[in-house]
DNA sequence: CTGAAAGCGCTTACAG
DNA sequence: CTGAAAGCGCTTACAG
């Protein structure tokens, strides 16, 4: 490693026979300053390639210039390529805005590696990437940390700053549709009952009910089934009870019950049709084609993080955005 | 926000009646400190919850407490889980030492997060989660940070810290086993020649058949397959030429083939077979279950942590460390 | 074994 | 418009 030494706020102020203020006042454009000055300062630093010292500033400043995102870690996550893309959509406004993503990764609802990074004062914010109906996180950050979530905020928890896709609405169209096209017997086979957003699609879901004069048959819904062996007595007991239509909360769940469709030799749509309420790459390659529900997480993720950046700056922000859905028809509803 | 004045050393210092020095070296475990008084500082310290500033730590010590940990940032990414697990292996070992994980994502060889992060000194050392035959991350990195690769590096960058799985042993051995088989004809359908990841399968297949003294058709692999429509033509050309068994160098192309042979109704294994070098959750959900090889991704990243550690911290480390595979061999090649 | 003091590289009232 | 000086909260020779 070369040592080659870094060059100081004191070292430009000495070249240049200005003091270090000067020098500081021209780099943050902050103070008065004249422009002849501020020029000649700006030019050195250009030349010689001077880079402040970004945890000098931190200290003096009280601001670290990091942001933390807290990421969900359990391993049968395949809903990954939106959380990843989230997180490429963040990452993009951070680094325009000279942030930097410190990553934290919280297992259900153990946020030590959060507490932490918060102990340590290392960000500036927090964005939290999954919410539950009880949750650690948001009990933690609140009078803490600046922090806005991805997803809804629990209505036990007011005030909290969120983005979320319109899950209710998607899902009340998807179930609305589905209904419409005479499908009866509809089975809803979701996830963990904790997440939010599970409830925002349930909702949906009973209200595309409502709204069509049916009444939800509540033997068929079936939440928590976060393992195999659970999706697939689902799925045995919703073809029992003839279903039209099984409708998959997120693609871990479909993927499985596409295989276990397949075992049986159901076919879709001829049989039994499917659509799930997210549409990841996993899905893609599926023949037939899966009728889904389609969200932009990139964009999510840049809201979400500009969201942040004004709050921290101490802006007003929106106390929750909402962002809008696609309804993907496939052949699976055929 | 509740501004809660944070605790600091100096106010440590002045409650016990000792120096901050004193304070310091109870904390650090560095230098001579009399027993009694240690205990005494950390009780009090423990008791009144103080935490250090690692801002200030930081800049008295040029020492971050950070990795940053460089992530693939192309969307078609179905490899995705591995890095995602291999991050998981990372955060658990850095998360124990008290060391955060500093995200950057690299699309192609366009570093410039990366560059950023390092002229702001925002870390103490890198980790490459992906290795290109020409390399702009390694060559930037070079003589700057401590950093180490996952994935091995080009020859042409000698002495880079480099943590991999034998890809070369594993795919000769799974193309050992497909040839012994009697399958004659195999198509190999890999993506990016400039991964070097690419070449090292690419090796191992070769010398597969060199052990077994047969000779490679050419015109059966095909390479830089990096989208569908490749794909589906390569597939194409290998089913044309009375194709055996099909290799897939990564999961994202096996979907695919496995999309085009169901839409073609060509049977697996029994008009052809199929293998794929890598055994992701994409595949888990497949009939018939795929041949593939599996790496432990979590490892694979705590190996790494704990390399990258040993490198800051000046301690001596190998240069190659080779982790092992399993090949897993299912329906799909019967 | 312990402490006073300088230093890490910035920012920011305060004074001029 | 510009600067001297104090301060952010630690660490670390140096001296005793």
């Amino acid at each position: 490693m070369e040592e080659q030494k870094n060059i100081t706020i004191a070292d430009v102020a000495e070249a240049l026979g200005v003091s270090k203020t000067t020098v500081s006042r021209a780099i943050s454009g902050k103070g008065r300053i004249g422009k002849e000055t501020r020029e000649r300062v700006l030019a050195y630093i250009e030349e010689h390639d001077y880079k402040p010292n970004v945890i000098a500033k931190s200290l003096a400043q009280s601001k670290t210039y990091n942001f933390c995102v807290v990421m969900p870690g359990e391993y049968d996550v395949v809903d990954l390529t939106f959380f990843q893309e989230c997180l490429f959509g963040i990452q993009e406004i951070a680094g325009i805005m000279e942030y930097d993503i410190l990553l934290s990764i919280c297992k259900k609802n153990d946020i030590s590696s959060l507490e932490r990074i918060i102990a340590n004062r290392k960000v500036d914010g927090v964005i939290l990437m999954r919410t539950f109906v009880e949750d650690d996180q948001i009990e933690f950050l609140q009078q803490k940390v600046p922090f806005v979530t991805i997803g809804s905020a629990s209505a036990a928890y007011p005030g909290v700053i969120q983005i979320d896709h319109n899950h209710k609405g998607a899902c009340k169209e998807l179930t609305s549709i589905i209904l419409m096209k005479q499908m009866k017997k509809v089975a809803l086979i979701g996830g963990d009952e904790n997440h939010v957003v599970t409830q925002s699609r349930l909702r949906g879901f009973r209200e595309a009910y409502q709204k069509m004069g049916e009444t939800v048959d509540e033997s068929m819904i079936f939440l928590n089934q976060d393992n195999h062996v659970l999706v697939d007595k689902a799925v045995e007991e919703a073809l029992e009870r003839k279903v039209d239509c099984i409708l998959c909360m997120d693609d871990a769940i479909c993927s499985r019950v596409l295989k276990n469709l397949r075992e049986r030799h159901v076919k879709i749509p001829a049989d039994v049709r499917v659509a799930s309420f997210y549409n990841s790459t996993v899905l893609e390659n599926n023949i037939p084609s899966i009728t889904s529900l389609k969200f932009d997480a990139r964009e999510l993720g840049m809201v979400t993080c500009r969201t942040l950046l004004d709050l921290v700056e101490g802006q007003e922000v929106k106390e929750r955005t909402l962002l809008p859905y696609e309804v993907v028809l496939k052949e699976s509803t055929k």
